[in-house]
Parts: C-alpha cells; structure tokens; sequence
DNA sequence: CCATTGTGGACTAATATTGTCCTTTTTGTT
DNA sequence: AACAAAAAGGACAATATTAGTCCACAATGG
C-alpha cells in the first residue's frame, strides 16, 4: 500500500520536466543529477513514460526528454498508472481463493469503491496546478 | 500499491470470526483450515490484530480468538491499519530528498487527499453490514 | 568520424514478503 | 499431577519484488 520509488522518482522527473521552458528537451543525466536518481535506473523508468504517452524522446547531441501534452493536462494518476502498471488496491486476482472475485463480492467491492475515491482525488490537480501554488 | 497477502489472510480472517455466534472462540488451525492460510503465518498476523484490539484471544484447551467488538463496529480500515502499520501512500518519508515533506509541497499534499479519501470510503461499511448484504 | 544521447536487455544487489520450525506458556480435562 | 489443546514468541529460510548496474547498440548533429 505504498507507492514506489520508481513511482516517485518518475514524479520528480514529470516535474521537473513542466518546470522546464515548454518544448524544451532536457536529456537523462541532468535529471539524474538534478534529481540524484541513478542514471541507469532512471532511464527504464522514462521508458514507462513514453509507452504511456506521457514523455517523447529525441536521440543525439542535442536530444533529450519533454513532455508530450502541456503540463495542465497531465496528472498525478497518469504517471502512477504508468509505472505501477496495474494499480489494484483489490487482492482478489490471484486465483484459487476461496472468495473468488465475483462481482458481488462485498470486500472486493469496498475496495474498488476505495480505489476509484483515490484516484479522483489524485485526478484533481494537475503538474501546472502543483507548480504554480507552492 | 497493493494490500498484501497477510493484509487479504487478516480480512477473511475477520469475516470468518464475524460469521461465528457472537462470543464464540474459533481456533487458529480451525480459521486456517478454512480460509487455506498457513497456520503459522496466520499465528503472527493475528498478533497484529490482538495488538489493535481488533480480536480477543485465549489461551488453554477451549481457547481460541474472536472479535473484541462488535462486528457492526469493525471496517476494513481498523484491519488494513492493524496489518500494514503505516498506511501511507506518501513516499516523502524517507529521508535526504530533494522535496522534504514541507507541509506545503504539493505532491505529498494531493497523496495525502487521496489517501484521505480512499480510507473514508472504506470506513463506509462494517463487516456486519458486508456479511448482510451478499 | 566522433561525441552525445536514447534503446534494449541481461544481470546483480538489496529489501520486503511469505512461509516454516521449534520452544514456551496458559488452561481445561482426566 | 499429568496431559493435551491452544496461543505466544522468536529464529530462520524461501520467494518475490524492487532497485540498481553494466554493456553493447542505434540515432543524431556537428
Ligand atoms: S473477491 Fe476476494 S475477498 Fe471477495
Ligand atoms: S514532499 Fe515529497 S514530493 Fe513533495
């Protein structure tokens, strides 16, 4: 019940990246040091990033990272889910347990219930809100 | 991101004693047998839940656990916050990062929201009420 | 042609979770 | 008193997940 590290440093990166003159790149090994994550680490990350369409990528000398849509429409529930591919609070998937996950399932369907309440929340705001009210 | 196995072991444990008559003592290995959890593993989650108050135990030839309450008085948050210690979905904990926890930061604050929110609604329902309404 | 920067994959290290075993304490029963 | 049933407690082992590293390769601009 704990968002990774990953999951953390993909945020700074996402920040750091709508900090950044718009349609700017800024390449990996500043973010890494910017950012004190490891290079090499942070690299699979913005992996993540661009299959969900979140970051796109420019190779060579002058390449780098930004952001592929405006920072205000970009929020802190597109880079979870893009990291921690299958955000599911619900335990009920592996299979074989007594309470299989029927769709009546009262816990299971508590925890859905729990589950979408958190990310509307997290939906609220987006990297331009989070950066202009600080 | 994820409720652990010992976090899903503690909720059908629970909803086992709530099934129980009211005052009744279920043993250990009895719950384990039903539910399919290893016995010993079990031993240490329900530790836990003594720990919370959540459960009543006792020891000797008749013994076993059962609620320490009522069951109508008993939601998936009283178990999750037994077994997970900290629920926190907050990652500003560990120390010497950039983004200290200020209480202004805005990330912390958005995952302190969604947090907030997940755990209200799973307060929504007791275990009396999830038993009622399969 | 070369330095820079992203891509991709294999591998290792660290940590957390899950599971097991064994010994002790309490309690009711015989 | 002796015994069996059950919880308490703690050490240890097995797995799984997360985090981090390394190295060869591909694109791009100068
Ligand atoms: S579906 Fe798993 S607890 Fe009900
Ligand atoms: S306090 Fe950690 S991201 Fe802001």
């Amino acid at each position: 019940m704990q968002i990774t590290r990953q999951t953390e440093y993909a945020i700074r990166t996402m920040l750091e990246l709508a900090r950044a003159p718009r349609g700017e790149f800024l390449s990996t090994r500043y973010i890494s040091e910017q950012q004190d994550i490891p290079e090499d680490f942070l690299k699979k990350t913005l992996k993540l990033l661009v299959l969900a369409g979140l970051i796109s990528t420019q190779r060579g000398v002058h390449g780098g990272i930004r952001l592929a849509r405006p920072a205000g429409k970009i929020t802190l529930v597109d880079i979870i889910e893009a990291v921690e591919c299958n955000v599911a609070l619900n335990v009920c998937l592996a299979p074989g347990y007594n309470c299989p996950n029927q769709p009546g399932c009262p816990v299971s369907r508590n925890l859905a219930r729990a589950q979408q309440a958190m990310l509307n929340e997290l939906r609220k705001e987006s990297l331009e809100d989070m950066l202009g009210d600080q």
